[in-house]
DNA sequence: ATGAAAGCGCTAACAG
DNA sequence: CTGTTAGCGCTTTCAT
């Protein structure tokens, strides 16, 4: 009905029928012959009137929970997006994928799309931020988690990105590099809070070492000296660092699969996003063990 | 108001006003006084009440248009929603995406719940095919676009996957190369008919030659002789074989952006996924200039 | 199975 | 500003 664009008063009338024939024939209620029904509907259908497609499927989907992300090409999303579904399908409920492509103004008529929709809660990776932002949150009565992004006025689920690349870092240190390159284009872009927290995390590993800061491929060079470590603050940037320079040692972040795949020798710090799409729908679902509400999920890293 | 669980009638007996000035309070209209719509609100919040939440946003987004794909890995699909995605935002309209997994079940209940959410119409790349699915998409009185598989009942935009393998394994003849090597794992999977188009296309160009197909990673070597080419039904296939075979010629399918970001030697059929996205999002808002229904759109490849 | 009519809930109009 | 009243649209009930 909210697609009829003509009360059923009127549609009674075009089609010779009550209103309340008119109010059986589209909802689905008894009494109503089969004939009248479908006569009916072809009318109403004229006027935008959209029959409802039930399922009697067993895993029939029952609601929907809402996927934000600022990007796409990258297998933290893929994978985050994919387990999250899998998590879902368990309790029926499917997962709904938007993606902003960075666009602070369009995350947020996303999330007001998505809740208009009827989701029934957002696992949002967002570009926003900040005080105004939080009170946009807070006009949305369904659970909603960040992911990637800690916003801070939302549970977050994640890993604790600091202390990750705090420690991989020193591990680097430890393992005997002594030129550290630090690698990360993405620090260039003002809303990359996680990228910043992982060089805060770097450069508290590194007071008084010797280590340089690259944000452009084209300041990456084809060949190192022995002790050069070129540390990237994802995974994803280390596999370009790679491709050009073979002969270097590459660290990454993320654990994508990839680097696996190909064989390729990259240190990667590690975390499990099946365990991230778990909790974030725990917190949606409100299926927590324990009564408590809980404000920060942050596990793991390796 | 769809979440209120108590009537205004009540809600105004509650508060000690009338049921206009309740009314005035929750639909944000005028001649009220701040007081007391505040306490208003303050006492139906407790009863399930939303603020209704509009955009004043001069990027409204006024409808949606739903894509539903089997997959994430692979830049195909994120490119495809990315260009749907920017044809879509135009128009005023938002992408929502569904990943079905090659799920052919869930695949059913994905676009049955797209469209109870009211998309505007959908995107498909199925898995699903045949009379008995045609019958099924039959019920939604919404405009479905198929792409990457074409399932003959829907409109289909794409490139001419015969043609195209066709053409590209002429090409690789006419270069010179003599061993052939065909090499796609999808041929697995019953559901792949693009990848099957593709594998038909390769045989018919090599009705005479040598040639062996390959349809698992183990099975590829990591040198080969001087005139061998291994033809791969996707760029995702080439790319593997790349980083495992490298003094080979490697022709791929797709023209993936990271064959020319790694500078990798990868002869590619390309196509424009812009071109796709641009035609599929006309079908689905009827905006082609001629009034003719288009009942497939095939383009260009190279 | 259908129409007529009553009922309910929300919104709009009007009066002070 | 607020209450009162009227109206509209959808749903339910009752009678045939």
């Amino acid at each position: 009905m909210k697609h009829l664009k003509i009360t059923t008063a009127e549609l009674s009338k075009i089609c010779g029928v009550s209103q309340g024939t008119v109010d059986r024939a589209l909802n689905n209620r008894s009494d109503i012959s089969a004939e009248t029904k479908k006569r009916i509907i072809n009318v109403a259908r004229q006027y935008g009137y959209r029959e409802y497609v039930d399922s009697n499927s067993e895993n029939k989907i029952i609601g929907q929970v809402g996927i934000i992300v600022f990007n796409l090409n990258n297998e933290y999303f893929s994978k985050l997006i994919t387990e999250t579904e899998l998590v879902l399908h368990k309790l029926g409920l499917s997962a709904v994928i938007m993606i902003t492509h960075y666009d602070k103004q369009y995350e947020i008529e996303c999330i007001r799309n998505m809740y208009n929709m009827g989701v029934q809660g957002i696992v949002l990776c967002s570009v926003n931020r900040g005080r105004e932002f939080d009170n946009y949150l807070r006009l949305f009565d369904i659970p909603i988690v960040a992911v990637g992004n800690n916003i801070g006025s939302v549970p977050y689920v994640g890993i604790d990105d600091f202390s990750a690349m705090r420690d991989m870092t020193a591990k680097v240190i430890a393992d005997g590099y002594t030129d550290l390159i630090y690698f990360s284009p993405a620090l260039k872009y003002a809303d990359a809070y996680a990228q910043k927290l992982r060089y805060s995390g770097f450069l508290s590993a590194v007071p008084n070492r010797k280590h340089k800061t690259v944000t452009d491929m084209e300041e990456i060079s084809e060949s190192y000296k022995d002790k050069t470590a070129i540390i990237c603050s994802t995974d994803y940037y280390a596999f370009q660092v790679y491709v050009k320079a073979r002969n270097v040692k590459i660290v990454g972040f993320d654990d994508l699969e990839a680097i696996e795949k190909y064989k390729i020798r990259i240190d990667s710090v590690g975390y499990s996003l099946p365990e991230i799409a778990r909790l974030a729908v725990d917190i949606i679902v409100g299926k927590r063990d324990s009564g408590v509400i809980i404000k920060h999920s942050i596990i793991e890293h390796t």
